[in-house]
RNA sequence: GCCGGUGUGGCGGAAUGGUAGACGCAGGGGAUUCAAAAUCCCCCGUCCGAAAGGGCAUGUCGGUUCGAGUCCGACCACCGGUACCA
């Protein structure tokens, strides 16, 4: 009998399914098809576990659906632009595009042995121009249907390399190289309006049946819809050409509270106020340090400085307001501007103590209990949920007692009413900028020219390529610096001009790579036919970290390509099913070194004894910090690779379906792969046995069949529901019941036959093996995904169990149609039933049929 | 800060509002063996008890229900996102 060697026969089974062709797609109208798709990797150059269990589990369903007689596309590309070849290149020397093709090469060579179903003949890269071309060709579309256009924005400024950094680039404030205090700078930008879709793309969410419900709530917070009232408070002087601040609100039912008007360091009065004030000057120079991400600006301490402007109150015109400049407004959102009332909004009343500002209730809790204080007497804002009734005692419109809901609809027909502002709608998402100061990047086909302006180029002209004769030895965007690139003619005119410098956000790259993978060879974005074929995705796999940026502009770049004629109307969102992986996680193994620093060590290097962990090399005890996630800077990282040339692919597959469910972290323990390697060689051995048995009926043929029967039925509903891990927990049950089976060879050869089967998704090489080892025709993985005859699903009797008072004290067994008196009959006599009551009168008795029975007393 | 999620034995986890701990790991006992490896069988939340049986137990506190890991409210801890990491 032959022993279970996964090198050899997962070899041979990926040369078999290539030699096949099974995995590459093919357009076929007459059979329906299925397209599978898991996010794309960055090349970093090495897979690790966070891969092998994303592509595992697209893997998983794409084999099924291939056994399930569909025409599956299961592609893999390369998200292949951004800044970790531009940080090598400048650490190590070098060329980004080398590094990256070979980070590639490398990677798809630890990805082969992995026996994933991909097509690989639909390879694409994004730093590619046969892309990063057609990507450049779906701008100008873009362009010319009014989807693009410039606007200043604010970036993140070094001041001593005179460069932009990246959010991930300023720590505490600084830039990660010079260590500079980073500066908020404005520069000219390229957006994309995707902020015309808002409405759509917050409505369309309702349709995404098949996407995780908190995926959708997280986009439709981010898109952020509101609805509020936009008026202005005119200036009791005029400054600099301004007589009024326009601000919005969404509280105006608040407008009696209102206790100061703040702007912005970036709006336009401000920036005036600036020029010829040295002392505002330097206190906006001031708060505009630092980075420019939310958490940065909302983290930050308050701030603010009194302008010594005065605004009037709307509705009491001897009323006047201090216009301050603070930190914490952003000019992105609403008007820039806002009224402050300190006493609903913990931000506000933090900075009228700060600053001494008046603070006014505008309502209070209908019942006032001891343990609330009002923010006027040193108590926190009074921030109540919208639909909570709360009484209003300095109002505008509206009842004296009435929701917050109420309220903010009766001040805005107030207003409206006199003629104070408008009701308005707006949306919190802001309008995508996509320009990135950086070289390895898709480069903006446009070009600068002196008499023509901003002019796009000509489609002719595609690809605009990126040089290759470029250094990065000083800081910044190399080609800012390259002459070649440069200069060239104005498309419109012929004259001399300047190219844009600015490449594309890497999120542009990936919001469009799905339609490509349905022609990725072709000399136009997509082709009509093979879209309308492939498109959608029916099920696309990836990390949850991709919530909210890549599957929001992913949605907004469907409905820009089908505007601009590369998408069908039916495409306009991408991908009908989602699912979101967890991670994989690893104990960390640390110990500190003289300074009191912390050491990290590999998992080789550390051995698990005892209940702890001590270093091989001189047997300290290290301290183990459970369940992080897998990063090489804490060298908590298990290799992919070694794995399968210790134990296998297919063993690596099973682990990391196994044991958690794939929505949730994985932790990755050696003890639980060698478990996994242990198992694969059982099924083996087993099947094995049983290929060599004579034909032949036994004693337990019918229970065997009955329980492969049960398996075939629960795998299959659990591959369908992403119960992987509980799939995999039926194929141990069934795995022991024909070991422990004496059913006859004839019926153990079956059984062994469909247990191949139903791992095949998870473990395909081991699945072949042992199919051809027990007269399976053709290849296991195309042959058709067994069904369980519903013969042997039914069941005669049924276990219900007994509570008395929700406790569980007895139980009884009963044929499955049993009426519910005959039930109560068996129950009221029942022992334990009897003795537990101990005489105490029945008030109730529920029977749910099938399930439980709940005695009352 | 804000938005979203997660929390169950020594460990990974199972459980349409219906027997909490399936399945696996680790651990303990046994069989086989000259011995070991491999393999096979049994036990395994915790406390009280000789046992039968009973108490406690799903992050914490409260609520709804005949019945709550599951639903609701408050809190704690950790994780993801926070618009230039991908």
């Amino acid at each position: 009998m032959t022993r279970y060697d996964p090198a050899t026969i997962e070899t041979k089974w990926q040369q078999a399914w290539d030699a096949a062709g099974i995995f590459r797609a093919q357009r076929d109208e007459s059979r329906p098809k299925y397209y599978v798709l898991e996010m794309f990797p960055y090349p970093s150059g090495r897979i690790h576990m966070g891969h092998v269990r994303n592509y595992t589990l697209g893997d998983v369903i794409a084999r099924y659906k291939l056994a399930k007689g569909f025409n599956v596309l299961h592609p893999m590309g390369w998200d292949a632009f951004g800044m970790p070849a531009e940080n090598a290149a400048m650490a190590q020397g070098g060329h980004p595009a080398d590094w990256t093709y070979r980070n590639i090469a490398e990677m798809k060579a630890q990805m082969k042995p992995m026996g994933w179903s991909l097509d690989w003949s639909r390879e694409l890269a994004t730093c590619d121009p046969e892309y990063y071309g057609q990507q450049q060709a779906l701008f100008l579309d873009m362009l010319e249907e009014g989807l693009v256009y410039r606007k200043n924005a604010v970036v993140n400024w070094d001041p001593v390399d005179m460069t932009v950094l990246a959010n991930e680039q300023v720590i505490d404030g600084r830039g990660w190289r010079s260590g500079a205090e980073v500066e908020r700078r404005e520069l000219t930008q390229w957006f994309f309006k995707i902020s015309d879709y808002s409405e759509e793309l917050l409505a369309a969410l309702d349709r995404l049946d098949d996407w995780p419900a908190k995926v959708k709530l997280m986009q439709a917070n981010w898109i952020g819809r509101s609805r509020g009232l936009q008026f202005a408070f005119g200036l009791t002087e005029e400054a600099h050409g301004h007589d009024r601040v326009e601000v919005y609100t969404t509280r105006p039912d608040t407008l009696m509270g209102a206790s100061f008007v703040g702007i912005s360091p970036d709006h336009p009065l401000a920036r005036a106020l600036e020029k010829d004030d040295p002392e505002i000057a330097a206190f906006c120079a001031e708060v505009r340090k630092g980075g420019t991400t939310e958490e940065a600006l909302e983290t930050a301490e308050k701030r603010g400085m009194d302008t010594g402007l005065r605004v009037r109150h709307p509705f009491d015109t001897s009323w006047e307001l201090p216009v301050w400049i603070a930190n914490f407004i952003l000019m992105d959102y609403g008007t820039g501007a806002i009224f402050g009332c300190p006493a609903h909004d913990q931000r506000d009343l933090d900075f009228a103590r700060k600053y001494g500002l008046p603070v006014a209730s505008t309502y209070e809790p209908v019942e006032i209990t001891g343990d609330y204080a009002s923010p006027e007497e040193g108590g926190s804002a009074y921030v109540p949920a919208k639909d909570v009734a709360v009484r209003y005692v300095r109002r505008i419109a509206g009842d004296e007692v009435q929701t917050g809901n109420d309220g903010v609809d009766a001040a805005i027909a107030f207003c409206e009413g006199h003629g104070v502002g408008r009701g308005v709608t707006k949306y919190r998402l802001r309008d995508w900028g996509l320009s990135r100061q950086r070289y390895w990047g898709c480069p903006i086909p446009v070009v600068h020219c002196p008499e023509c302006g901003v002019v796009p180029e000509r489609k002719e002209n595609l690809p605009v390529e990126l040089p290759r004769d470029v250094s990065f030895d000083i800081p910044g965007n190399p080609l800012d610096r390259h002459e070649g690139f440069l200069s060239c003619a104005c498309p419109a005119c012929g004259g001399d001009a300047r190219r844009e410098t600015d490449t594309m956000d890497t999120f542009v790259d990936s919001s469009w790579y799905f339609t490509r993978f349905t022609a990725p060879r072709a000399d136009t974005p997509t082709v009509a036919e093979d879209v309308a074929y492939w498109m959608n995705v029916d099920q696309y796999v990836g990390g949850i970290e991709h919530a909210i940026l890549h599957l929001l502009y992913s949605r907004f770049f469907a409905r820009a390509m089908q505007r601009t004629g590369h998408l069908p109307e039916a495409a306009i969102e991408p991908f009908d099913a989602l699912f979101t992986q967890g991670m994989v996680t690893h104990a960390i193994y640390q110990s500190r070194n003289k300074s009191g620093r912390a050491v990290y060590h590999y998992p080789e290097e550390v051995e698990l004894r005892d209940g702890g962990a001590w270093l091989r090399a001189d047997g300290r005890e290290v301290e183990v910090v459970p369940s992080a996630k897998m990063s090489k800077s804490k060298n908590n990282v298990v290799d992919p690779v070694n794995i399968v040339r210790d134990y296998g692919a297919d063993t690596a597959r099973w682990f990391v379906m196994s044991d958690s469910p794939p929505e949730r972290d994985v932790e990755w323990t050696a003890s639980g792969a060698e478990a996994a390697a242990k198992h694969l060689a059982r099924v083996f051995r087993i099947a094995a046995e049983a290929a060599e048995l004579p034909d032949g009926t036994g004693a337990g043929d019918a229970a065997l069949r009955r329980e492969v029967a049960r398996t075939v039925d629960g795998v299959t509903r659990d591959i369908e529901s992403f119960g992987f891990n509980a799939a995999i927990a039926r194929l141990y049950a069934l795995t022991s019941a024909l070991q422990r089976s004496d059913a006859g060879g004839t019926a153990r050869r079956e059984a062994a036959r469909t247990m191949a089967q139903l791992m095949a998704p998870v473990t395909p090489h081991i699945a072949e093996e042992l199919w051809a080892m027990l007269g399976g025709e053709g290849l296991c993985a195309t042959a058709p995904w067994p069904v369980a005859d519903p013969a042997l699903l039914v069941e005669d009797e049924v276990t219900l169990p007994i509570q008395v008072n929700g406790k569980r004290r007895s139980e009884i067994t009963v044929p499955k149609d049993m009426d519910k008196a005959g039930i109560e009959a068996l129950v009221r006599a029942d022992e334990a039933v009897l003795r537990t009551l101990d005489g105490a009168e029945i008030r109730k008795l529920i029977v749910v049929p099938g399930r439980i029975v709940n005695v009352v007393a």
